[in-house]
DNA sequence: AAAATAGTTCAATTGTATTTAAACTAATGA
DNA sequence: TCATTAGTTTAAATACAATTGAACTATTTT
């Protein structure tokens, strides 16, 4: 598994975005990653098995809310957050400074 | 049943603001009502049966985005517009926006 | 008072999400 | 090469959400 599936910004559908931030865990990891930028998935600081941390992180990769860059032996996430801007502008700003 | 609950501004909670709004159902009535300012429950468009419907309608209001103001044997709805604006600034209009 | 209207509640069913441990993969390090 | 690391996938269990029809409540109309 050398590349991940990422939505482009045209199938970004509101529903699925705000579906994905819907849930109390996933809106932590954007809230950790509107504040390191890029974190690796063990570096989340939450309190779960590793397996359904990375359930939540395909949720939110499949929805596109974050992108995930393979390198070595980790995987770095961040917020595409210029693509949602351009897609829907004002959501990720809003979302990030009230979670 | 006079009176309804509907939760008071300061406990608005965005994960349930999100998880009630990402749902395809309950973004459409989210979008009638953008559009409509009121209804009531039956003049929502929408083909499902009416328990279906009330099911929806009681989870925006207990996430707090709509209001419900009973009169006769109607219910009136209506998108916390005002109140939303306050706690989440910016957020209802990116969402009504592209729904 | 009885019937009609507008919607809610209930209970059962179905469907979907979350969580977990264990097995797996791919890359790195000894 | 063998072990370790970082994470994914699978399969099963549990939990939660959506849907439905039927019974119900409250209000209005006849």
């Amino acid at each position: 598994m050398r590349e991940l599936f990422h939505p482009n910004v045209e199938q970004l559908n509101l529903s699925s975005i705000l579906n994905a931030l819907g849930d109390p865990i996933r809106l932590q990891i954007i809230k950790n990653l509107s504040l390191q930028r890029e974190t690796t998935c063990s570096c989340c600081n939450i309190d779960l098995p590793k397996s359904a941390l990375s359930h939540h992180f395909k949720v939110l990769r499949e929805s596109g809310l974050i992108h995930v860059r393979i390198e070595g032996k980790q995987r770095f996430l961040s917020i595409r957050y210029e693509e949602l801007e351009k897609r829907f502008p004002g959501l990720m700003n809003s979302v990030i400074k009230n979670i």
